[in-house]
DNA sequence: AATATATAGTTAGCTTATCTAACTATTAGA
DNA sequence: TCTAATAGTTAGATAAGCTAACTATATATT
């Protein structure tokens, strides 16, 4: 049956929410690599962007580049991406992950996996 | 088609929380009732639970007590909601809508459902 | 070439929404 | 009656977003 558009709204905005706070509780509770949904989402967008710059990643999230820069910020300074500047255009910034931050992702793509599967097996 | 466990977590993980934020973005760019998502849902949730307690509220939206607590506070203090003590069991508090918060809602709801129907109207 | 404009990022400071820990007040139970 | 449990609040921390104002670099215009 389809959802008249109220309905519709009210499942985005009421429904949504809900299951994403659930489930970021539930990752923070088991997530080994205790990263946070917007961390692992910045490791995996630069695993699949190697050389991305700032505004780069930022366009993709939909953020503005002061919050992508405090974003990067903590994961460099938990020496899981490296940020250097780009020679060619010394205004620019190159991001990458670091050995350690390919090693957390795959450990997070691990754990998230696992926490999806099983609560995916226990839905009708 | 259909998704690997891996696929479906990268959707989950990486997509969800930016469709959540281009929306929370839109609607506070376009809501005249100038209400965060949360408040909205929170409305929402007692025009359809009047005389519900905190801890109803709370554990619908998978929320701990403090932060319910402050959420409602707000929207109390915008005079949206009505708190009062249940006589019956005096720990308890009983919640509603005022009229004004019905109002706000209403009007958020239309504003929701106008700017769902625009983007929605875009998609193939 | 010199100056003006535009672009990329950072810093500072604010807001909102969440949490935990510790507290008060009230009810229920032994 | 004294103790347990329950409902809610307060205090204080953290995370993630924002805007405004800044620096540094590159590009464009005279």
């Amino acid at each position: 049956m389809f959802l008249s558009p109220d309905e519709c709204a009210r499942e985005v905005v009421e429904v949504v929410p809900i299951i994403m706070r659930a489930l970021v509780g539930e990752m923070r509770r088991h997530d080994a690599t205790d990263l946070s949904v917007p961390q692992f989402a910045t490791l995996a967008f630069l695993s699949r962007n190697e050389g991305a710059c700032l505004s780069d990643a930022a366009e993709h999230f939909g953020l503005r580049l002061p919050s992508m820069s405090k974003m990067i910020d903590g994961l460099v300074v938990r020496g899981l991406v490296l940020r250097r500047i780009n020679p060619a255009d010394r205004r620019r910034v190159i991001l990458a992950l670091s050995e350690r931050g390919g090693d957390a992702l795959r450990v997070a793509r691990e754990a998230t996996r696992v926490f999806l599967a099983e609560r995916l097996s226990r839905l009708t």
